[in-house]
DNA sequence: CCGTTATGGGAAGTTAAACTATCCATACTG
DNA sequence: CAGTATGGATAGTTTAACTTCCCATAACGG
């Protein structure tokens, strides 16, 4: 197919579609001449998965490059996944020492008691939880901090139903793609429940003792 | 205290501060005279707040606004909490007619077996729901949405946690901000200790059978 | 009391992201 | 073979979120 095809099939503008080949979103198509190019139904699919990701996951252009990157390089299925962590997080905005260090000693001993392993605080993934945590301390809402231990206990719940639903796929190949798709649009899925359930459940509290 | 040490209390920069007030997300200081006015710590409380929305819940500005307003004006917790919730949620994107369809019958069915209340399709929470789900069965993973069910019951679990959290307060005057910081910091929160659980539970899964 | 610094207020400029429009030489199509 | 489409490149647009600059007035230090 060409340009036009190609565009009608994703939704995604032509000039946009040009856009995104420059900024190697989406790889070139298959020359057939010096100037003329033949796209495939790959192309539709990464074009909808650019979509999704942006769209949906609300990812920067420049994040779904690098995720896009790492899934199609020769990295392993546990690399992968972690560039796509490190890049769906976003830079951990600052905050005080003090409440970072606070939170991070939370952390640190919240893994220590549930055996999970300490990454130190390198990664985005943990400095962004890092500086959640010290957000909420610095507004005066510590009490979001005391059960974090709840907190984790369902998220391993969550995560464990993340990963059934990845491995229970057949095509060894798209596993990725899915722990992406799953990661990216599974947290949008599960933070929208979890808001229908606030509304329903603060709902019921309201009215049972206004 | 006047603008220098309001800027040096809350970490924001004068210039910034300033363009808040014009924008009317920081309501102006008490006059002294006709072009000097004083700040109270209620500002630079104010100021943390917005810091926190816009830095760590990743909220534009025009949404902290309307989340703002909403909180000082006179409605109901609960009426000021759904304003939160579709502030935060943000304009759905626009999904195919059918997938559309398909999610929001998905989603009707989940509550009706599960009790919840059915609000339509207006509101922005449900239509990133649904915008959600129909993308995730567009790029071919609906095996996300066949477990809905159970995430919906941790999700359930996820957001009793939040209710307990919040209306554990004494003073009633601050259960709306409380409600809010949950809401938005809670989702980092969350969605970090996720990702984090994912990372352990696919080492330990893919370690037992690579 | 007076020179220096800070302030409130607003207009204009800046930066970055994500497109969008316009060209043009070549290629395809009826 | 006339007319439309394509690939490629460059420049322009839009929006968000600031920053800079300016100025008349106020506060402050000696």
């Amino acid at each position: 197919m060409r340009m036009a095809e190609l565009s009608a099939e994703s939704g995604v503008p032509v000039a946009t579609v040009k856009y995104y080949l420059r900024e190697g979103l989406l790889p070139p198509g298959e020359r057939t001449s010096p100037n003329q190019a033949r796209y495939s139904a790959e192309h539709v699919q990464r074009l909808r998965l650019v979509k999704a990701l942006t769209e949906v996951g609300g990812l920067p252009l420049a994040s779904v490059g690098a995720v896009l990157q790492a899934i199609d390089g020769s990295a392993t299925p546990h690399e992968t996944m972690g560039v796509v962590q490190e890049e769906l997080a976003g830079d951990p905005p600052k905050v005080s020492e003090e409440a970072a260090e606070w939170a991070a000693a939370l952390l640190q001993d919240l893994s220590r008691r549930h055996g999970w392993k300490w990454h130190g605080l390198e990664s985005r993934a943990v400095g962004n939880l890092v500086a959640a945590l010290a957000t909420a301390k610095e507004l005066g809402h510590e009490k979001l901090a005391e059960r974090l231990d709840e907190y984790c206990v369902l998220a391993l719940r969550v995560a464990r139903l993340d990963v059934e639903v990845v491995t229970g796929l057949t095509s060894f190949d798209k596993i990725i793609e899915a722990g992406l798709v799953a990661t990216v649009l599974g947290d949008r899925i599960f933070t929208g429940l979890r808001h229908l359930a606030q509304e329903l459940v603060s709902f019921e509290v309201l009215n049972r003792a206004p």
